[in-house]
DNA sequence: CAACCGCTCATACTTTAGTACCAAAATAGG
DNA sequence: CCTATTTTGGTACTAAAGTATGAGCGGTTG
């Protein structure tokens, strides 16, 4: 129960850290290395819990618990305003995150079982509502914002 | 001295990690997945052996000091292997760094003082040298391999 | 129910991107 | 100095992207 609790915080505080330095720099090896960094401690940290009970049979002294402090889900709720801002619908969303995977339309068309029509339409429709003119700056309007991966 | 090295193999594994994921299949999850659980482990055993002395002396001692060095949250930058691969020219990855950027052909010839001409041909060569069939493509194998920023 | 919105598709058009092939300066390296 | 590479630029073409406008359909809401 308690490690399963920890591990969805641990979830979350992974999200939070994904939004926090892709706004940043992107610079995913600092990512990395804060990710290598929390999980040390935490592997520390779950050892002397691990061990803590062998010590007390041994000396039958006072157990001192440690309070850690976790940011709540509020964190990252930054990119989702952002995307709620810019009014997208769940099509235009679906394809704005296919445009950033490389597709051209007319993957998308084939994708989603969608005519060059229909996609051209959203992606006009897309280009409109982020105020951009062509696909790589909806990309790139997209990353910064943090509203897409 | 022991953690010392032991922190360098833990650097070249981080690098061979990489390489390895980013080949076959840039899954970034799966890698930071593996991250974490490594360094849980490490952590765990490296606590184990700090707590490990505290046991034989618990009967003369109560206090015991713990010094624990984490690793810094190294900033390498971009991924040098990769893009030494793709043999791209300056120009060619200066011109990359700005279709990231969600530049136009035109707007990079504006930029760089270049006639559209030039700016078609190092796109078209940037192409090449990538094995992608558009600047979206381009893109994003190049923020997938860590290329760029 | 009527108005609205999202999704779909179409046609016609303009603009931009991308390819192919060529060639001449500029630059670096042996 | 010569050679290879890079950088620059051109023409001509095809492909793709993007714009504008209209329209039918289905669900939601006042």
């Amino acid at each position: 129960m308690l490690y399963g609790s920890l591990l969805a915080v641990l979830v979350f505080l992974l999200k939070w850290l994904q939004w926090k330095f892709l706004i940043v720099d992107n610079s995913i090896e600092i990512y990395i290395g804060l990710i290598a960094v929390f999980f040390t401690i935490l592997g520390i940290w779950v050892a002397t819990q691990l061990v803590k009970p062998k010590i007390e049979t041994i000396t039958e002294t006072v157990i001192v618990k440690k309070e850690i402090y976790v940011p709540g889900p509020a964190a990252f709720s930054i990119n989702q305003k952002e995307l709620e801002k810019l009014n997208l619908s769940s099509r235009e969303y679906e394809i704005l995150q296919l445009l950033a995977k490389g597709y051209s339309n007319a993957d998308l068309a084939g994708n989603l079982f969608l005519s060059l029509s229909t996609i051209k339409t959203h992606v006009s429709n897309l280009y409109f509502k982020m105020d951009v003119k062509s696909r790589t700056q909806a990309i790139e309007k997209a990353k910064r914002l943090n509203i897409i991966q």
